[in-house]
DNA sequence: GCCAACGTTGGC
DNA sequence: GCCAACGTTGGC
């Protein structure tokens, strides 16, 4: 899951209470499907910084509930009201994350560039912005081996 | 800050 | 249902 840390950064995620938060706002229909159908509550999540100096991946998360409806898409004043979507039928969904690990140093787009295994990620592909993408087991294996970290 | 690549909208 | 116009994303 991508931010930009002047948005949201981890360490805004970590301040939260109990280092939880509603990933909301997103209003894509590929990154929703991903919420929506593939995240189950315990799934691990790299936390990405996007428009960053250093772009790179900062983190871990866990999902920590299943989807449900965006609560800002019925909030006329959030910048993320949709008046076309009704509490009978919502057009976007979300799912809660908790913080799980910080990198330090993080993983950076450019090790991410340069890793045997990696180079089918999603995020290095020319064109792809997709704020929400899957990542397979062995690429969380690798991440990870860059983190110095062992994959839970 | 620029701008290419995307995604969405809406007139036809 | 096509596609031009518009708005947004995000690496550089």
């Amino acid at each position: 899951m991508k931010s930009e840390p002047d948005e949201f950064s981890i360490d805004d995620l970590i301040k939260a209470e109990n280092s939880t938060v509603h990933w909301d706002g997103i209003r894509n229909y590929q990154a929703r499907n991903f919420m929506r159908d593939e995240m189950q509550p315990g799934d691990g999540v790299l936390f990405y910084h996007s428009r960053a100096k250093p772009l790179a991946v900062v983190g871990t998360m866990n999902v920590a509930s299943e989807p449900y409806p965006d609560p800002t898409q019925f909030d006329p004043d959030s910048k993320y009201f949709d008046p076309k979507s009704t509490k009978e039928n919502p057009r976007w969904m979300l799912v809660d994350v908790q913080f799980t690990a910080r990198f330090d140093p993080p993983v950076t787009r450019e090790q991410i560039k340069e890793t045997a295994g990696l180079e089918d990620m999603m995020l290095i592909k020319k064109g792809s912005r997709l704020s929400i993408q899957p990542v397979t087991e062995q690429e969380w294996n690798i991440v990870h081996e860059l983190a110095g970290r062992d994959p839970i």
